[in-house]
RNA sequence: GGCCUGUUGGAGAAGCGGUUUAACUCACAUGCCUUUCACGCAUGCAUUCACGGGUUCGAAUCCCGUACAGGUCACCA
């Protein structure tokens, strides 16, 4: 005999036959050593990677791997009116290239993989529907047939009495019909939603617990949310009740906008009988402006899409790294005191994790790129540069090809030393510094005066670039070449020694650095170079004098 | 507006009742070194931990109040 509640249920439900337990058998526990955590990335389709999305699945990620558990990335593509088309995979690949690969999941060529799919929620109705079933049969929930215009009516009413908004309690006017009635109207075909039946009360206090907040005293829960909507499809709080339970999630890491709704999911949990999963509430990237701190928002912060830092060629592993010391307050310390050490060497811990948003400090991710770029051997950083190129700079690409060893040899210049240059924080900013070095770029740049030193007349700058030029050798170490420069200023009537110039300027034509200036001006075109030796040596005695003679040629 | 959370220098933060006259990193400033630059080195940058009160021999650390900031109150996630 079919009480009422299971005729309402087979009403609504007619070709679900499954039952939990179904589910259960067909997604067992997983079979994970001691400790192992099962972490997730659920974005909506809605756009491309935010900056705080990355920094999120980073965290579960790194959760996951480093407990031996499992990562897996789940689409929350319920709201098919935000839907943004072909996000979904854009999504996965720029993941991808932070080396943030899930072990289950969507995939970025658009199938899926792991045994407790589909991880696609819109592929999911049937499972969302077997519960839902279920829930009516037992009584845990119902069909409401308020309209939009009831429930904003309500909530009018509700407001102006200054009473807490919500379906609750006495507003929960579904909540009440009997199945029979229920029966006969969606027999009507009446438009309804399923709401959870819910037991809490609004004055009782829970305590929650958040792995990174602690034990927080909330509110009991006493709203019948929606768990589905008219269309068939689950809200989120549904959703994450079932996906995390039969998906087999033990540590939700999400957003701390969520942590409001947790009583919810609570209570979702219980009355399913479920295992509640342990919850991480991770602090949300803010931005400072006009004083205040916001959320960084993708349509106002170029930072804010992760696509910005692989346009402009930031290193991977520099965002990374610096997403690292905002995870953990102690990463930086341990940085410091392993240097060579893989940046995942680092354990994450809950109890390192802030307790509120970090501003996005561009100032420092700027410094931990430079940093990493300089560590970087020639051949490493030569491949990256040249790899970033192929996608964003197609011009850079060609010269970098011309003559590969070249282009390594040039990004060499004081690197793999004890104090490498860090004058790189980005691939875009290798363009303007090697382009000298290309003899059409070069003629380019004598079309413009040189930035010769004000102070030095343009007869000396002639008469000591011919002397130089009879004198050019760096078959010799650098010391020796600088010693011969500074014979030659000598005899030029510069000081090679600053000390001397400083202490009688009028003696002299000019020192040491206005002497070298010379040089480095006609052979690079400006006054800012790393070491002139190095340059020299790697533009051949035969460029670097058909360059004087140019420069010669133009100042007489 | 209700509820929740937070507030240590310009930024990220350590500290969680007594060698803290508040560590460290970034930024900034000054100086030194130096052939320019980039490094490097040195020094400076919170007499005080949002403010007010309390507990205590003793508080950034515990309690209360105020202010400010953030989050949340959808058939969005």
């Amino acid at each position: 005999m079919m009480t009422n509640y299971e005729k309402l249920a087979e009403l609504i439900f007619p070709n679900i036959k499954e039952t939990i337990e179904d589910l259960e058998n067909k997604y067992p526990k997983r079979d994970l050593p001691e400790g192992a955590m099962v972490t997730r990335f659920a974005p909506s389709p809605t756009g491309f990677l935010h900056t705080g999305s990355l920094f999120t699945s980073l965290i579960a990620y790194r959760l996951a791997k480093q407990s031996n558990g499992v990562f897996y990335v789940r689409l929350e593509d319920t709201d098919q009116k935000r839907e943004v088309e072909g996000s979904d995979k854009e999504l996965i690949t720029q993941l991808e290239k932070f080396g943030i690969v899930n072990d289950e999941g969507i995939t970025s060529s658009g199938t899926q993989k792991g045994n407790y799919g589909p991880y696609v929620q819109s592929e999911r109705q049937h499972i969302y529907h077997v519960v839902i079933k279920h829930m009516i049969k037992h009584g845990l929930a119902y069909p409401c047939f308020c309209t939009t215009e009831d429930l904003d009516e309500q909530r009018k009413i509700q407001e102006a009495q200054k009473i807490r908004p919500g379906y609750y309690g006495e507003f929960a006017i579904c909540r009440n019909i009997t199945p029979e009635e229920a029966i006969n109207r969606i027999e009507n075909k009446e438009q309804f939603v399923i709401r959870f039946k819910s037991n809490g009360k609004h004055e009782n206090y829970i305590k929650v617990h958040d792995e990174i907040k602690g034990t927080l005293e909330l509110s009991e829960n006493d709203l019948d949310i929606i768990i589905m909507k008219s269309d068939g499809l689950p809200t989120y709080h549904f959703a994450h009740l079932v996906d995390d339970h039969f998906m087999h999630t033990t540590h939700v890491t999400r957003g701390e906008e969520w942590l409001p709704s947790l009583p919810i999911h609570m209570e979702l949990f219980q009355s399913m009988n479920w295992e509640l999963p342990k919850y991480a509430h991770l602090p949300v990237i803010m931005k400072l402006e006009d004083g205040n701190r916001r959320k960084l928002s993708k349509r106002k912060d170029a930072e804010a899409a992760v696509s910005y830092f692989l346009e402009l060629g930031y290193p991977i592993d520099g965002i990374l790294e610096y997403l690292l010391t905002i995870a953990n307050s102690d990463f930086e310390e341990w940085r410091l005191e392993n240097p060579t050490l893989d940046k995942y060497e680092f354990k994450l811990t809950f109890n390192k994790m802030a307790l509120d948003g970090a501003l996005f400090d561009l100032d420092k991710v700027r410094n931990i790129c430079k940093e990493y770029l300089s560590k970087l051997t020639k051949e490493e950083i030569s491949r990256q540069v040249s790899e970033w190129a192929k996608i964003h700079d197609q011009e850079l690409l060609d010269l970098i090809n011309r003559d590969y060893n070249y282009f390594m040899e040039i990004m060499n210049i004081e690197r793999e030393k004890d104090k490498p240059r860090k004058d790189f924080e980005k691939y875009s900013d290798v363009k303007d510094s090697i382009t000298f070095f290309y003899e059409d770029y070069f003629d380019e740049v004598l079309k413009q005066p040189l930035p010769f030193d004000e102070k030095i007349d343009k007869e000396v700058i002639v008469e000591v670039l011919k002397g130089y030029k009879e004198h050019h050798n760096t078959e010799c170490s650098d010391e020796e070449w600088f010693a011969n420069l500074k014979g030659l200023a000598t005899k030029y009537g510069f000081a090679a020694v600053m000390k001397e110039y400083k202490k009688n300027p009028e003696n002299f034509k000019g020192n040491i650095a206005h002497f070298s200036g010379i040089i480095r001006v006609s052979v690079t075109g400006r006054n800012r170079t790393p070491n002139l030796y190095d340059i020299l040596k790697i533009l051949t005695p035969k460029v670097v004098k058909s360059r004087i003679d140019k420069v010669i040629a133009i100042l007489q």
